[in-house]
Order: structure tokens, then sequence, then C-alpha cells
RNA sequence: GCGCAGGUAGCUCAGCGGUAGAGCAGUUGGCUUUUAACCAAUUGGUCGAGGGUUCGAUCCCCUCCCUGCGUACCA
């Protein structure tokens, strides 16, 4: 409202030293009549961009904030940088005169913002840069940047600045740069491909589409309570009832469960139903998208991960096509007779193998601890396991032939669970059996209106889920999903 | 929830019973093609919080807070 006027002093025992100056400084330049938090600036490349796509003898005008500078007494050379990148600017005292030059030397410091009118040229050293002939401060920064070469490594400042960390981690841009490229990538995907995006409610009376806790609210309005949604299934499964052939989901679902490198509570999840489609044909078409993923913005179907000396610490191999294999098949090839055993000796056989099994464990919950820790952790190139028991997906369509299992897949990367498909439930009397006895164990209420909807008809159809930040981790090398994720979640800290 | 590691200057880190150090950033001076600019000088700390042991605690002990990793939970 009115940028001219100073802000009040803080008091001086709770300032340090470096912010008095800043503040000094920003006096300075209200009193030389400069906007210090200036408005509108219109520029003709962004820093990063002109430094890509260079040419010499160029007019232009490009804003940014002031990364590191070389002072050489009448000269100044500093870098320009916004998410784009980073580009040098040469200032020097008799292009724009004594007393500009000495306001951006006292009073401009690393992290101002400013604005810069001049001409593009190559230094002696071969830096491409901008020759200055006009400098406008445009925001003062009244804390210090991280340091300029180490940037910030402080986990937690990571997280909660993230700002910072974007300013000063190449890496850190690049991932959330690419993961923004990739997400609009997924959504041209399935567009090209007959699916439109919808979206469904994000608030939900009964939360359904999987078993999580989920976080609950109070809606005062209607004075009922109200949950954030674990998944949005039931209600794109509404949508199939209501004649949507092709429908896709992308956004976030919220579970109340634990933290870790692979978990945050808000999530990023892409589902999509396609309709007279059954799990085969979804898994043919993640499989596309995956690969079409990597060749766009990995540079081909090799993803290699790096550790922080730049060495290769593991590589994905995306190439096509991918391997399928049946989970009771899987298990053979850790003991063939693993089916075999009585249920005793399974639990006897898998601590033998190292896997930990909690005393109350079902006979199936073992199974599939061994296959969590012996293939699932183990398998980085893509793995669809198909024909999964019964048990692990109490929502997906019985096999034909074989009523134990599931016509369902899950997609395996990276050692980590990627994507479900499931050729869908669509009969309203199973399902409702199906949910009673879900409810039955976890307390949850049966949503009514969705099976109130089943029973006017859902056509046979094929669903998928993708872990979105878990496929960009995959894809970007990033080692923990709070690297995937702008602002993670942390615990308040007063 | 449990286990392990960590929290020291604005940032990156060293010190680990004798009263706090470096580099960068900052400040002052010099320098008109530098780039982790350089040269010289210099400011800056309730050593995460609270309690205890000790003549003396950043350092040892206890409790708590925050972070990371692992584990548990997790269709």
């Amino acid at each position: 409202m009115q940028p001219n006027t100073p802000p009040p002093a803080a008091p001086e025992h709770s300032e340090s030293e470096l912010l008095a100056i800043r503040r000094e400084k920003l006096d300075g330049l209200v009193k030389a009549g400069v906007d210090a938090f200036g408005g509108r600036y219109d520029t003709t490349h962004q820093p990063g961009a002109l430094k890509a796509n260079f040419e010499e003898n160029l007019t232009v005008s490009v804003a940014g904030r002031i990364l590191s500078r070389r002072e050489m007494g009448k000269a100044t050379f500093f870098d320009l940088g916004d998410i784009s990148g980073r580009m040098q600017c040469y200032l020097s005292k008799s292009d724009v005169g004594d007393e500009a030059y000495a306001q951006f030397s006292g009073l401009v410091d690393i992290g101002d913002f400013v604005g810069v009118e001049g001409f593009t040229f190559i230094t002696k050293r071969g830096e491409k840069s901008i020759h200055i002939k006009k400098l406008t401060p445009l925001s003062k920064a009244l804390r210090p940047l991280p340091d300029k070469w180490h940037g910030v490594t402080d986990k937690e400042i990571k997280y909660r600045q993230r700002y910072l960390d974007l300013i000063s981690n190449d890496r850190s841009r690049e991932i959330f740069v690419t993961r923004s490229k990739m997400v609009a990538a997924i959504r041209n995907y399935m567009q090209e491909r007959g699916f439109m995006e919808v979206e469904t409610p994000m608030m939900q009376d009964v939360p359904g589409g999987a078993a999580a806790k989920p976080f609950e609210t109070f809606f005062h309005a209607l004075n009922q309570p109200m949950f954030l949604r674990i998944a949005p299934e039931l209600y794109l499964k509404r949508l199939l009832v209501a004649g949507f052939t092709q429908i896709f989901e992308l956004n976030r679902n919220f579970r109340n469960e634990g933290l870790s490198r692979r978990h945050n509570p808000e999530f990023t999840m892409l589902e999509a139903y396609w309709a007279y489609a059954d799990f085969e044909k979804m898994a043919d078409l993640v499989e596309g998208m995956i690969c079409h993923l990597a060749e766009n913005f990995c540079g081909g179907l090799k993803i290699e991960h790096k550790d922080e000396e730049g060495n290769v610490t593991k590589t994905i191999n995306l190439a096509r096509p991918w391997k399928r294999a049946r989970y009771t098949d899987l298990l053979k090839s850790i003991d063939p007779k693993w089916y075999d055993y009585s249920p005793e000796e399974r639990k006897a056989r898998a601590k033998e193998l190292g896997v930990e099994i909690g005393a109350n464990f079902e006979d199936y919950e073992v199974t599939q601890h061994v296959f969590e820790r012996l293939i699932e952790a183990k398998q980085f190139d893509p793995l669809y396991v198909n024909h999964c028991p019964k048990e692990l997906v109490p929502l997906a369509k019985q096999n034909a032939e074989d009523n134990s299992i599931v016509d369902v897949y899950e997609l395996v990367i990276n050692g980590q669970e990627i994507s479900p498909g499931y050729s869908e439930l669509n009969n309203p009397i199973v399902q409702r059996e199906r949910l009673e006895h879900q409810a039955g164990e976890e307390t949850q209420k049966i949503d009514e209106e969705f099976i109130l909807a089943l029973e006017h008809g859902m056509p046979p159809a094929g669903g998928i889920g993708i872990g979105i930040d878990r496929l960009i981790m995959m894809l970007t090398g990033a080692e923990s999903i709070r690297d995937v994720i702008l602002f993670p979640q942390l615990k308040r800290k007063d």
C-alpha cells in the first residue's frame, strides 16, 4: 500500500547484525526515492532461457534474483537467476554513472531482485553475459541466501523453507521442473487416448476405495463429520454407471498413516477407468505411458540413479515388453515347494529365509511378507505381478477359472509398488458382501450410495492407480518421496 | 510407537571437560572482462531446550523438542 514508507525498526536485541544492515540499506533505497518493493517490470527473456538460446548483441530486458557477485572496483559481475537458470550480468561505472553505480554497490545485496536492460555479449573468458545499461532494484531481500557453493543441505531447512532449496540447489530445481512437465505429459497422454479428466469429491461422507485410516474433519453447515478421501475410486465408478467410458482423475489422496522415505500422508494418484477393458489392457496403457515419459524426459529407457558424487548406483531398464509373472510362480521361484507346505511350515520357512513374521499373521500375510521382502524389494526393472490372491485385493474381480485369485496386476519398479491395475468388480451383490466383510473387520461404514449406483449397472471395466510421487522418484532418481513433493509434511515446530 | 545418528555464527562444517574455530556470506579498503574472482583487515555464537554431575559442561548423565535413516503400521 505504501511502499515508500520504511517499516518500523524491529527491537535491536532480537535482530541480528546481518538483518540490521539490510534494513539500513532498505532505508537508503527509500531515501534515494527507489521503490524498494517495486511493481511491474516488463522483460524480454528469462535469465536461464536467454542463456540457453543465446545470441550476441541482442537488446534485452531481464529480471531475477542476484545469486552471486564479483565486485572489481569500478565494475561488477553478478549472476541473475530464477527457475529457468542463471545468467551473468556486467555492470560498469562508466555505463550507468557514479551515482547509480554507488547505489548498486552500497544498497543492493545478493538475494535482491533486480531488473536489467542492456545488450548481450560474451566475455573474454567466454561467459555469455548481459552488458547492463540500466539497472532497476525490484525487491529488497532482508535476509541472506544460503551458502553460495553448498546450497542448503540441512534437510529441515530444505523442506520447511523449500524456496531456499530451490534458489540454491540446481538438482532440486530440475526435479520439480521435470515433475511438472511429466504431470502435464501424463494428462496429454491420457487425453490423446480418449480419456476425459474429471474431478470428484475430496471431502467424503464415507471414505472408500481403499483400506486406510482417513483424516477426519467436521462440516459445520451440515453438522456432520467428513473425511478427506483416501481414494477417488467409488466416485469414478459412479461415472462408469453414468455412461462415461474413459475417465481419469489426477489429484491428491490423504491417508492418516506413518511418514517414511516412501510415504507422505497426502500423495498424488492417477486413477483411470476404461469401460469394457480388463487389467491386461490397463497394463499395456501404463507400460506405454511410463515409456513415453522416460523417452521424452529421461533421454531413453535406461534410467540411472546416482549418488551425491554422481556415481551410478542403480540402473532401471524400462525396455519393452515388460515382464509379467504370476504371483504364485514368483513365490515358487523362491522355494519350489512353497505351496506344498502347511501354514506352520511356511511360517518356519519364512523365518529361515530371514523374513520377519508377526505372531498373529494369517497364512496369506506370511506369503505376502516373503513376496515383499524377497521379490518386490529386489525388483528394479518393471515387473507386472498378476493373479494375486484374492485376500490381498478384495475389490477386484475373481478369476473365471480359479476363484482363489483375482484379475489384477501389481506393477513393481525400483523395488516399490508403482501401480495396481484391476478388472473391476461390477457385481453389486458380490460387492456388498465384500464390503460387509471388510467393514466387519475395520468397523467402517459401507458407502450405500455407491452400492445403489452399482445396482443400476456398471459396465465391465479395467481400472488403474498410479502413485505419481513414486513414479517421479523412479524416473528422476530421487531417493526420498520428500525430494519430489514441494512441501512434504513435517511435524510442527513451536 | 521403537532403535540408531544428528542439532555449534546467516549458510557449510571442525572442536567433544579448561570457558568457541575455519570457509563462504556480511562490514571496511584496493582492483573496469570476473566467475567458488582476487588481495588486506574485520564484525558476528544463551554450542536445540530444561535439569543434573563437576572447582569448571558445547563436551559426561537424565528428560524433552526437532530432523534424518531403519523398523513397525500401511489394499
